[in-house]
RNA sequence: UGAGGAGUCGGCUAAUUGGUAAGCCACCUGACUCUGGAUCAGGCGAUUGUAGGUUCGAGUCCUACCUCCUCAGCCA
């Protein structure tokens, strides 16, 4: 459920207005999210998703998912699978609308064909560094190519030769011949195709030249009848050769380009470049690593598609470039794991404890609540027995002022159980404490004392014959610095990383009802967090994976009491 | 010193198009609670990049300036 606050107002959702109240497109909005099939789809692209599909669906139109796949070198099948997963994760429907720039290859070489007839484009000879210094500097113009003013049917014949394999690569460009003074670089006679000779992931060895994307990415969206083509800022200065690519060729369709600011997060890496090198390098287990801000990385870690939308929702759409806390989407996570994850007693740092007076086998059976603001949750039952395990920092010899847990003599109440008192410390040799010797009082059970005495505190135990053993692991911020994304004094974004970013814990015991939990389910460890079950964990093995954590809740609570 | 963009509380955004700066996050206070980090109530916090101008009135219009971002791939 959303929250009851309007939603920031967005630009891009007024321009499509605009079009729908005028007429423009006949009242058809076509968007499109347009990954390159080279690596996972991280939170960034849930933005520029979330607000395509959005745009769409709202205004009864539909959202194509086509692979931007012009360049074989970087991609791969598995990307294109992982995408579309994590799309439809994200709760999006491309319905029959998949699309792939590689299924225009014929078309797109027809365009370029008609571009050289008519004298718009040309084959150029030039090594890739005499383009660079033909292209002039952001100061001064460039100048022509030799090759500028081939003939036609020469152009034809090498753009024929590109094509069938005869050249080498770098040996020839195709190149729209526009304006090489142009103060905008991108209009510079740009390249248009270029040789290159990996083998396509869904072509193959059939082509060996390769549209680039400026061509390509205008071309395809008119083809597909694209209404509005909304992409991040940093092409705007590509717009006007956008522009021109359907505005020198026969479309059947004009699509509108529209920029927006690309979303960042505090202490996240949203480079592609920068999160292939994470896994390449072996510093992460994998894209869907837990600590990865990669869809598939926050699905394993638990968060849910629901909390991915509600922070694009709150972020809004500008163009502006900006940096959102990474607080807001932590809120997002506990505000909808809040509702739909029950709660349950885990310790996750163990301390014996024996209740003297508790007879040796008997076990009971006590109630407790799912979720205390929704009763439809239900409640479960947890063994209680004479030996338990609390959280070893719930214990303190030495208690301070403003800690009211256990200490020795002190009573405190069990969560849904009885009341104990620490009667005595048992510790090692070497000064330890290992075990607590404690009593209870029958009369309190279900967590009330009849004579109406109090407790200052209320802790989470475990049953130590019941408890189920887990391996839990719990992540930090994988950079030590405000914003990765940024060059710190030109230090290398590797060195960056927080080497101590997981802390995997063995010994944690979890009350019986989590044993047979599904993968993914999620949970909330009062005091610790909200846990998703680990995907992809060894066979048999229960491992949790903190999703978000509580903040530190008895230094506000005990600061009150 | 080319071109294209952008500047509103600490962060992200809004302001009926000229009508007297709103919301969320964060932070702080209370209240309640069988561990709430929950919930409820309240608070802190912006002379809207700067300087002028028009106007009864400017975040909105005009002028000048400042700062930041993007572009010199045969990447997308």
């Amino acid at each position: 459920m959303e929250t009851a606050v309007p939603p920031p107002s967005d630009f891009i959702r007024d321009i499509v207005a605009a079009d729908q109240a005028s007429g423009k497109h006949g009242g058809r909005v076509t968007t499109r999210f347009p990954p390159e099939p080279n690596g996972y789809l991280h939170i960034g692209h849930a933005k520029s998703i979330c607000l395509n599909f959005g745009i769409a669906r709202e205004n009864g139109g539909v959202c194509h998912l086509r692979f931007d796949d012009t360049n074989p070198a970087k991609e791969d099948v598995e990307y294109v699978h992982s995408i579309q997963r994590d799309v439809r994760w994200l709760g999006f429907d491309w319905r029959d609308k998949l699309f792939y720039a590689s299924d225009y290859f014929e078309q797109l070489h027809d365009y370029a064909v008609q571009l050289i007839r008519a004298g718009k484009a040309y084959v150029c000879s030039l090594s890739p560094d005499d383009v660079r210094a033909y292209r002039g500097t952001l100061t001064e113009p460039g100048r022509d190519s030799p090759f500028r003013t081939r003939a036609v049917d020469e152009n034809l014949a090498l753009f024929a030769d590109m094509r069938a394999g005869v050249c080498d690569e770098g040996a020839h460009v195709l190149r729209a011949k526009i304006d090489m003074a142009s103060p905008n670089m991108n209009l510079r006679d740009p390249a248009l195709y270029r040789i290159k000779r990996a083998p396509h992931h869904r072509t193959g060895a059939a082509w060996c030249i390769y549209p680039m994307y400026d061509f390509a990415h205008a071309l395809s969206d008119a083809i597909e009848g694209i209404t509005h083509s909304i992409c991040t800022l940093e092409f705007e200065d590509h717009r006007p050769l956008y522009d021109w690519c359907i505005d020198n060729l026969p479309v059947p369709h004009r699509p509108q380009q529209i920029e927006f600011a690309r979303l960042n997060l505090t202490h996240t890496v949203l480079s592609k470049r920068k999160l292939l090198l994470l896994v390449a390098d072996r510093h992460v287990s994998g894209w869907d690593d837990p600590r990865m801000p990669t869809l598939a990385g926050l699905r394993r870690r638990g968060v849910t598609p629901e909390a991915i939308r509600a922070l694009c929702a709150s972020v809004g759409i500008a163009k502006r470039n900006s940096i959102v806390d990474l607080a807001q989407f932590e809120h997002a996570i506990r505000e909808d794991l809040n509702k739909r994850a029950p709660r349950a007693m885990a310790v996750l740092r163990p301390l014996r404890v024996v209740i003297e007076n508790y007879p040796e086998d008997q076990v009971d059976e006590l109630e407790a609540v799912n979720n205390p603001e929704d009763a439809a949750m239900g409640t479960r039952r947890v063994p209680f027995a004479r030996v338990l395990y609390v959280e070893q920092d719930d214990f303190r010899e030495d208690p301070p002022p403003k800690f009211f847990r256990l200490a020795p003599g002190r009573e405190v109440r069990l969560r849904y159980a009885y009341f104990i008192r620490c009667e005595r410390v048992v510790k090692d040799a070497a000064g330890q404490v290992v075990e607590l010797r404690c009593t209870y009082d029958p009369a309190t059970r279900g967590g009330d004392a009849p004579d109406g005495r109090k407790v200052k505190a209320t802790l989470h135990w475990v049953s130590a014959a019941h408890a189920v053993p887990a391996e839990v692991r719990l992540y930090d911020r994988l950079f030590t610095v405000e914003n990765p994304n940024v060059d710190v004094d030109g230090t290398p974004f590797t060195a960056l990383i927080n080497p101590t970013s997981l802390e995997v814990l063995h010994e944690c015991q979890l009350e019986p009802s989590l044993a047979t939990l599904d993968r993914g389910a999620r949970v909330q460890f009062e005091r610790h967090g909200y846990f998703a079950v680990d995907d992809d964990a060894r066979p048999g093995a229960l491992v949790f994976n903190r999703t978000v954590s509580l903040k530190d809740s008895w230094a506000k609570i005990e600061k009150q009491r």
